[in-house]
DNA sequence: GTTCGACATGTCAATAGTGACATGTCGACA
DNA sequence: TGTCGACATGTCACTATTGACATGTCGAAC
């Protein structure tokens, strides 16, 4: 299960509790890549202890226990990233879907929905740039979501490219009355 | 849930069995936007078709029932598709959750998955364009398959410029003996 | 005439994931 | 001191999805 390398690559970079990592999924990496909550996480994190993978290094205060990954789970986890692309990796995004499913649309649907998924692209690829650019936080996991950022940059640069393109792809508009 | 616009959109374009559907999502649509095998396809169209959002028009050969959508189909599809991007939307990506786990690995593995990122995304993205200058083969769905094929090119454009980008963000690597 | 591969649909048990519910702690502020 | 919001973990029933299994048909090639 994928949900179970996600949270050996969080532990990787730095330890953890369960509520640390959930709140680390409502983030772009649950944004873009993995979704899930704390009603997943914790049975997983006990799950991967049970495995020897990961294991709690720390109690603190109001229950809250650090998680820290094991050697093995390091193996496992670099073993993961390193394999060859699987055929069977699993993908389930649902705008991509509504951008499929366009053409079931009429041509004046079509130029709304292009148009606003148009702007909101741009829109949030010009605010993940200004974020960037004001300062990369030198917070935990700086470098990390540096990356991630600006892969979630040029995604959305992308679909908003795209869909520019697309609209030009359209029947001409009818001309309306205006 | 997704699966079933999904199902109506394809309809909306198409009168189509659930066989011809279960193939639709082996393509591009399964590969960038929703995943599904006919096990539940199945299931779902026959509770479509209690909703009466799609009916059975024909029973062929084999077996085999052509659905098409209902007026009705076609009115909460429209509605699904026009509706404001949820904040709920489901994403799941194991690609992207790869990458997102980058910084999990030592700089040298590091360099290896980037490199190889970067050249299946440009092998790809060449592909595509190729497919796409060759014949926009004049099939059933040629317009759907048009948009969704420079969809993913874009995507995987994107990606490829993010991993060269990212390569060139990695410490500088040590000067190995050759 | 038979055999094989693509066509075509389905069930069922097991797993994965979500949402509702439940419980309790700690620190800050009034 | 009491109350509220963020911290923190968990269960459980329900839904969604997958993989294994099962069944049968049609057309073509041998």
């Amino acid at each position: 299960m994928s949900l179970s390398y996600a949270l050996l690559g969080l532990l990787a970079v730095a330890p953890a509790s369960g509520y640390e990592l959930t709140r680390e999924f409502e983030g772009d990496l649950g944004r873009y890549a993995w979704q899930a909550g704390h009603t997943s996480i914790y049975p997983e994190l006990a799950k991967l202890a049970g495995r020897d993978l990961v294991h709690v290094t720390h109690e603190g205060a109001r229950g809250a226990k650090t998680y820290d990954i094991t050697p093995a789970g390091r193996e496992e986890l670099r073993a993961w990233l390193l394999r060859p692309p699987s055929e069977g990796a699993s993908v389930r995004n649902e705008q991509v879907l509504r951008m499929f499913l366009l053409s079931a649309l009429e041509p004046a649907d079509q130029r709304v929905l292009l148009t606003r998924i148009a702007e909101r692209t741009a829109a949030a690829a010009a605010e993940l740039h200004d974020v960037m650019h004001r300062e990369h936080g030198d917070g935990p996991r700086a470098g990390f979501g540096l990356l991630a950022a600006e892969y979630g940059r040029r995604q959305y640069e992308a679909v908003h490219g795209w869909a520019v393109w697309a609209l030009t792809q359209l029947p001409a508009q009818e001309s309306a009355h205006t």
